[in-house]
DNA sequence: CGATGACTTGACTGAGTTCAAAAGCTGTGG
DNA sequence: CCACAGCTTTTGAACTCAGTCAAGTCATCG
């Protein structure tokens, strides 16, 4: 009961996955799970020896982490908040989930997890369709990295972190003023979620600057000033 | 009874998703299926006005193909017999689905299919873990585009087809002799794929010719002389 | 304060694109 | 059988965007 209040109350409750449930089920999903608060750098899931979990995001940023045998890494997905993590059905999963920032997550064990997705169709129906999403999302994505310029990209990412700090703040008031946020990856893991070296990105980062559509604040400050400049930049813009 | 034999005939029987199945299930779905020819170019899901159908290949490789705005087309991915393509539960899917050769598949009516799945768990089950493992292999393919160079990349898209067809061909002779077959694309469409031009890929074939590692002949005929020199090549190989 | 790590800027290089032309292949019709 | 058109593929040459290497700046923290 009290767990089922506490969900009533969530920030991501509107549009995560326990949302699309029946109250049966969300029910049982409430019993299991563990809000946790995780620090910036820890792996959720992939990785040598690691207990297998599943989250929902709260709060906070996680990427998704292609480690290449050369010691390069691949950034080939973010997740925010109310999106799920985790990987069913596999033991070795091909990549690590890692949080880009700190983050507040409910989280649930492996097994607990599984088991309710065998005995509650609509959980696993749910988690099925964000797959399917997700699967849309990366072929866009790919898409965007096979063709476009190392401007196009980087507009493309600010575009799309930019837009999910604008839905989290409702009131239109600063669509206007412009978009005031903190970068939640450094220079080095845009230039891995783009395919760019981090050089590139900051040079494209002072082309932005120059022509007055974002500028940089301190640490990893980012106001945009001019959006729809930013997604004209984009071209053809991956919508989220 | 007539349909349940011709199931047991099949050639992609031991690896489809209907084997995953249990009997009651695999029976339901012989009943609405269609066995149907296709020629290289028809769509099979996606684009205006086509209603939804759902496919299990039997024969042929089809193109996921991503249209972008500015009339380019980039694959973001390819479907080889026994896979299955569709997109489950949205009308408007925002790729295109398209036969890159003449194929054979098992075509299911996108009402009966979404129906059948809605009461047989384990169908659902089935196609979602599918859903899966084309998420994984759409990132790691991702890295590859991301990081690769371009001798990389045609490399890696040749030992791609080059398995699947080894697969096909069991008989270890093969893997001596060379492997030999048509390619299911042409240069375009490999350059689509790769986020290349078609004249970047046209010389790394050449040089991949030059080095003695494959050989093409009329047509789209391509036979690799030396498949563990062309895995060198790939570097970082995307392992099916 | 100096040390450490993250970011920026500069100069040069090179892989891949672009534009252009030639060469192969396929099918048609005289 | 050859000539031709229409296509795909190959090859060539010039250019350009992003990568590479190397300093230099800035922020944070012990």
């Amino acid at each position: 009961m009290t767990l089922r209040i506490r969900c009533q109350q969530c920030s991501v409750r509107s549009c995560a996955p326990c949302s699309a449930l029946t109250a049966a089920t969300a029910d049982q999903l409430a019993r299991i799970v563990h809000r946790r608060r995780i620090p910036a750098g820890q792996i959720l899931y992939g990785g040598p020896d690691r207990a297998k979990t599943f989250s929902i995001i709260v709060e906070g940023v996680v990427k998704l982490v292609n480690v290449q045998p050369d010691g390069s890494n691949q950034i080939v997905g973010l997740q925010f908040p109310s999106e799920f993590v985790g990987r069913p059905f596999v033991e070795g999963a091909p990549l690590v989930a890692e949080a880009a920032t700190d983050l507040e997550v409910c989280a649930f064990s492996g097994s607990a997890f599984e088991t309710l997705m065998q005995t509650h169709a609509d959980l696993e129906r749910t988690i099925f369709k964000r797959t399917l999403d997700d699967l849309d999302f990366a072929r866009q994505w790919m898409s965007m990295i096979a063709r476009k310029t190392a401007e196009e990209r980087v507009a493309s990412l600010l575009m799309l972190i930019a837009s999910k700090f604008r839905d989290k703040a409702r009131d239109g008031r600063q669509a206007v003023a412009g978009l005031e946020f903190n970068l939640p990856l450094s220079r080095t893991e845009i230039a891995e979620c783009l395919g760019l070296r981090l050089e590139t990105v900051s040079r494209q980062f002072a082309a932005l600057k120059a022509e007055g559509i974002i500028t940089t604040g301190r640490r990893r400050g980012l106001k945009v000033a001019d959006m729809a400049a930013l997604g004209e930049r984009a071209q053809g813009l991956v919508h989220a």
